[in-house]
DNA sequence: CTGCTCTCAGACAATTCGTCTGAACTCCGG
DNA sequence: CCGGAGTTCAGACGAATTGTCTGAGAGCAG
């Protein structure tokens, strides 16, 4: 059955992001999984034994809510993210434009907009995106017409 | 002591949006407090005795946090908001940013903008927006040079 | 057979969260 | 003065979540 919604816990996180960082390392060719153990040696670089465990029961969460996948081989499982970062950000947005704005995305897009944090090149590459939309809608258009 | 930010609850959430749609409806003047009763009407409509318990202990909550001031009033103490839906759409936003990517808000409108879920009319609303930053950041400098 | 690594499965404690109970206070009408 | 209604104050409670930890068992190399 295909849960709702889950979120992930902030240690869940940062074993996602330890996989997302081994991915993008990789991103020209298949990134091999990851082992529990390497997880660890990121996470806990001087940990006890029982963080072992720790990071085991993180993956098998992660696993139940579709986060990660796993393959099983030997000698160890090794792990690989079945949702990206880019998805997680869109998950939580959603999540904020449901629960505080009615759903719709605008008020943060607006919020986002008028921080004031983006250089020049940031709203230049913000004005390209919007362009290339409206090009595509255009497009899109015509083509319906016949 | 200033706390860290602190999220609140959907429960909590729903109080407070109480507030926010009451102050939205005096906007023109003083908003007049809201009384645990009228909250109780608005999110109970037919609700129970103990309802009213779990709206207080919900505001107790909310004013521990900094969201909501209360005012000590005869018959009934009044609530209001002190956190703007706005001020928590920047809390979740810079939150989300911070623990999935490194504290960058770019990414949150990067996907926001190529969700494609733009109407053309707040794509143009956008550039407007980013037209105007243009220029106030081009005033500033120009201020700036003499 | 032993030791190491790993899997599998659960227990645990602390915290959070929404709900609920009950004592006490305040005010007002009779 | 008393009773009733409404409200405040303060806590308890159960369920769920979360990160950590323990222990049995499997697999493999030496």
């Amino acid at each position: 059955m295909s849960a709702p919604f889950q979120d992930v816990t902030d240690a869940e996180l940062a074993v996602l992001d330890v996989l997302w960082k081994h991915e993008d390392e990789h991103a020209q060719d298949q990134a091999p999984g990851v082992t529990i153990r390497e997880i660890c040696q990121v996470l806990y670089p001087r940990g006890k034994a029982s963080e072992y465990a720790t990071v085991q029961k993180l993956l098998d969460r992660l696993e139940a809510k579709g986060c990660v996948e796993r393959r099983r081989q030997s000698p160890a499982h090794v792990f690989f993210s079945a949702l990206s970062r880019d998805e997680l950000i869109g998950r939580r947005l959603n999540s904020v434009a449901k629960k505080v704005c009615g759903g719709s995305l605008t008020p943060l897009l607006t919020h986002l907009v008028q921080n004031q944090e983006l250089t020049s090149e940031e709203r230049a590459a913000l004005r390209s995106m919007l362009d290339q939309f409206d090009a595509t809608k255009k497009t899109r258009r015509k083509g319906k017409k016949k």
